[in-house]
DNA sequence: GAAATACTTGACGTTAACGTAAACGTTAAT
DNA sequence: ATTAACGTTTACGTTAACGTCAAGTATTTC
């Protein structure tokens, strides 16, 4: 058994090494996100509480809030395994599944339009007149220019 | 020149229109992001601004804060255009679709483990001795499963 | 012309996700 | 034994994105 499986680490050895704080970490186990050990008073932290956190910190860069992230982990407790909560909780993953697909369309209309128009004005040249600008392919003005 | 080109909304229309109150659309106001024409006192909303307003919203879900979309907003206004600005919004942008791409990995990610559980808990079988679940495909049991 | 309806501008309230400061208890080094 | 470096709890502060009144104006409808 290797020697790291039970590897632990301070509150802030672990916020360090997620680029958080330890108030942060605290604040995620006021909400019940986390549950470290305890030596005596102080928080000891192993790698399962690692594994954890990296799942809350991308709940978060994904954009659900500290509640929903709490809600996804009680998906994976199914302890007491009873048939029909079992069926709400494939539900609910469902239309977890499906909330991010639809956001997943959403950055990529995003990334689209950004390019374009990232395209658009690297390939400006100054109209004739001294004023405004012009697209190099078509000529066309700007002015008017807005998003889709 | 068909007549919905010239078409008017009132505050509530739009809000209505797109799921929203006349309280989000005039803090969008305040906060620099739409500003629609007045007649009097009165707003009144145009094409334009609904395809405004269709880009804010999209951001929102995309998870971007309302400064955030403010200065993606500004990027599209390159008026006094001089070489340095346009380079500078060329160089924001791109990095915005680098957040994007690197978000859009994170939700591919969460999409992958939520599916990947979701199948797991649908295929479960009672143990032999009545309790706990096993895997229908393995037979393993799963008090020890977290996410990876 | 009185009531109902839709708009306006303040201005204070609310929730989430922490920040920040106070006051205190270990252990380690000087 | 005192300073420094960590940890602890308690509790108030802060920002964003609105919600929710209050109080006033203007128009339409009965």
């Amino acid at each position: 058994m290797p020697s790291d499986t039970a590897a632990t680490y301070t509150i802030k050895e672990l916020a360090c090494d997620y680029g958080i704080t330890a108030r942060t970490l605290r604040h995620y186990e006021e909400q019940g996100l986390i549950s470290p050990e305890r030596q005596g008073q102080h928080r000891i932290y192993r790698h399962e509480d690692r594994v954890r956190l990296a799942w809350i910190l991308r709940g978060k860069r994904v954009g659900f809030s500290l509640h929903e992230i709490g809600e996804m982990l009680d998906l994976y407790e199914i302890g007491d395994g009873r048939e029909k909560q079992r069926a709400v909780t494939v539900d609910r993953c469902r239309h977890r599944i499906d909330d991010l697909k639809a956001q997943r369309d959403d950055i990529n209309a995003t990334i689209d339009e950004l390019e374009e128009f990232c395209d658009l004005i690297s390939n400006l040249k100054r109209s004739p007149n001294g004023k405004g600008w012009l697209r190099r392919d078509t000529g066309e003005p700007l002015s008017t220019y807005s998003p889709k």
